[in-house]
DNA sequence: ACGCTAACGATAACGATTATCGTTAGCGAA
DNA sequence: TTCGCTAACGATAATCGTTATCGTTAGCGT
């Protein structure tokens, strides 16, 4: 078995997905990079979006029904906005001892979790109350 | 505009959900009724899902690629387990407050939230470890 | 340089969900 | 009770995000 090999594609997906804070769609990605890397293909995006993840380097969030993507790896949740669409960053000085609790009751492992909330994001609900 | 009218297949589909514990799918639910109603369609399990959902009967599960339904409204979380792909209640005394301190360090609204454990359920956590 | 093969780009295939459309059946009014 | 309106239905086509396939390209060790 061949060791992973580096990619110029792999590094600018991670690199520009680090450098926002927006949660962006494989598609998102894709288009935000086509200019710099006007041969990238979708699928290419997708392959190694998936394998940055196995690798621990992002995190994938499950809003809806498109998958959005994540490049601070540090514990803290999310909320989607019912008026624009968006995913906003949540931070929690501590994650309320949550795993801890559901360890408690639970008869399984448990291994992480994921708080998504839902609401409004400031600027909505500035406009609707 | 028309009010909500009765249906035999709505009223078939909620019983179905809180009759069980699993989190079925739409198709889980679709298979499960269809010796009870030999004509049921698969669109109308999704449409009634969804309007249930709407009505604040069931509530979604985001876990993965496919949604999941609960007819347990009460508050209470979720664990996937990697085992068996599974997904199992986790019933906390209270929320820790969750949606409470996030809203302290939120300036929008928050209306809700999810909780989606990962890890192994009692079964597979004792035969893998 | 050479050769191996991971990763690529293009695109077909897939699976879950949603939209369309003609038909059926609640339900309020005659 | 029957009539008329239209919400909801069943069947199926369409959509959309994602994954698989396959021939080509390019890291990287020899």
């Amino acid at each position: 078995m061949q060791a992973q090999r580096h990619s110029k594609q792999r590094d600018a997906i991670l690199e520009n997905l680090c450098s926002r804070y927006d949660h962006p769609t494989a598609e998102d990605l894709y288009f935000s990079l086509k200019p710099q890397i006007p041969a990238l293909s979708l699928a290419t995006v997708y392959r190694n979006l998936a394998q940055l993840e196995a690798d621990g380097k992002i995190i994938r969030i499950e809003s809806g029904t498109t998958k959005r993507y994540d490049g601070n790896v540090n514990l803290h949740y999310h909320l989607t906005c019912l008026g624009c669409g968006g995913v906003f960053d949540i931070f929690l000085d501590n994650d309320c001892g949550l795993s801890k609790k559901a360890a408690e009751s639970f008869e399984g492992k448990i291994l992480s979790h994921s708080v998504l909330f839902t609401g409004y994001c400031p600027v909505c609900s500035k406009q609707a109350g």
